[in-house]
DNA sequence: CGCATATCTAGACAGTGTCAAGTGGCGTGC
DNA sequence: GCACGCCACTTGACACTGTCTAGATATGCG
């Protein structure tokens, strides 16, 4: 009578392997780094042995596809948290999206680097591509409200989106990586401190 | 009396096999990406056994850090071959500098990705902190001249650094990882209106 | 000319992902 | 209520990886 995914798995059958599967990827890939990604670390750490994940993912690859696809839907409610405490206006909802996706890389740094910066991940994938995009539609929706045109007709408004998603993702790549830390002392500031530089700074990428 | 580094190497002793492992190298990651870059796969290019680049690089960390060190002494010169061709006022110049970022990223992808998104470089080397710094410094220069503040002093100038930079990175990666295609069309484009929409796009991270 | 030393080779080792074959246990059809 | 089929998993093999060690070779200094 109890549920087949039991966390404690002294059954042959394990019940529930492929998130378990999943869950042990995302540690070991915060742990370790993707660079030192490995597939049978995962099992070992899943409790099962290095055969076993090929029968609910074809491969790595096939692990890693999924793990992002995970990666873009927490993007996506990164964004939206973020623009449920934000003021109701076009900007500081798009503002907030950008601050979100920023929120969602500093927390998960190398997953949002195995989304962005890997090849790993099977892009033809159905799910993935259509998690991807759900993500990327948020900043184009966030623009058409600011600039009342649909992006994805009018080429200005895609280049506001373009624009928007570019200082987005550069400066999660750059803080991600470290490399913001220097020269903006970052580490010494309070959360809210941050917040308002990172505002001001996403908010020059929308105005034109 | 020939050259010691000749391209035909018969003899024993290579002559310049550090240099020849650097291009090696380097084109083994534009062929193959560096998530599958193989030192191995390096050697044999070189025509030299596996185990000769431990005497030149400490190992394949070593080797990835050299790499990227002249990476990014190209960054820079790519950046400074834009900016002769620009204009002398300021907002071109630091225009320029970005163009140049992206156009590196372009022409070097796995590169770039060495670079920016590899943990592999060792970034506590002095040449490749050096070799970044320098690349870095282009920027706050350019920033310099563009808001008669020194970045290294003044707050808001570093952060219009920080905008400019995280919009020239920012593009620079979406566009190396193919991101940027689908929305923005770019492969259907002759070059010139490419630049122009990203000379757009630059030129507003830095007004504030 | 001979010897020291830098340079490179060759083999071993633990670890990786993937494939093939074999085993354990669950549930379905009788 | 039981046997059988099939799915989930294990096990072992393979080629490949980076690094270490020991040995071979050629260069240049005395």
């Amino acid at each position: 009578m109890d549920s087949p995914q039991k966390t404690s798995r002294r059954t042959y059958h394990h019940g529930d392997l492929a998130s378990e599967l999943l869950r042990a990827a995302e540690l070991e890939l915060s742990e370790n780094g993707i660079e030192s990604f490995s597939l049978r670390a995962v099992a070992k750490r899943a409790g099962v042995s290095h055969g076993a994940p090929a029968h609910h993912f074809k491969d790595a690859r096939g692990l890693l596809t999924a793990l992002a696809t995970t990666g873009f839907q927490r993007l996506l409610a990164a964004q939206e948290a973020r623009q449920k405490q934000a003021a109701a206006d076009p900007l500081s909802r798009q503002v907030a999206a950008g601050l979100g996706y920023i929120d969602f890389a500093l927390a998960n740094p190398a997953l949002f680097r195995l989304m962005f910066s890997s090849e790993k991940p099977d892009r033809t994938s159905d799910d993935l591509a259509k998690a991807s995009f759900a993500a990327f539609d948020k900043l184009v929706t966030g623009v058409e409200g600011l600039v009342g045109e649909n992006p994805h007709t009018d080429r200005n408004a895609m280049k506001d989106v373009m624009a928007s998603w570019a200082m987005a993702h550069g400066l999660a790549d750059l803080m991600v990586s470290g490399r913001a830390d220097r020269p903006m002392n970052f580490s010494d500031m309070p959360q809210s401190e941050i917040d308002q530089i990172l505002t001001d700074l996403l908010a020059r990428s929308v105005r034109r």
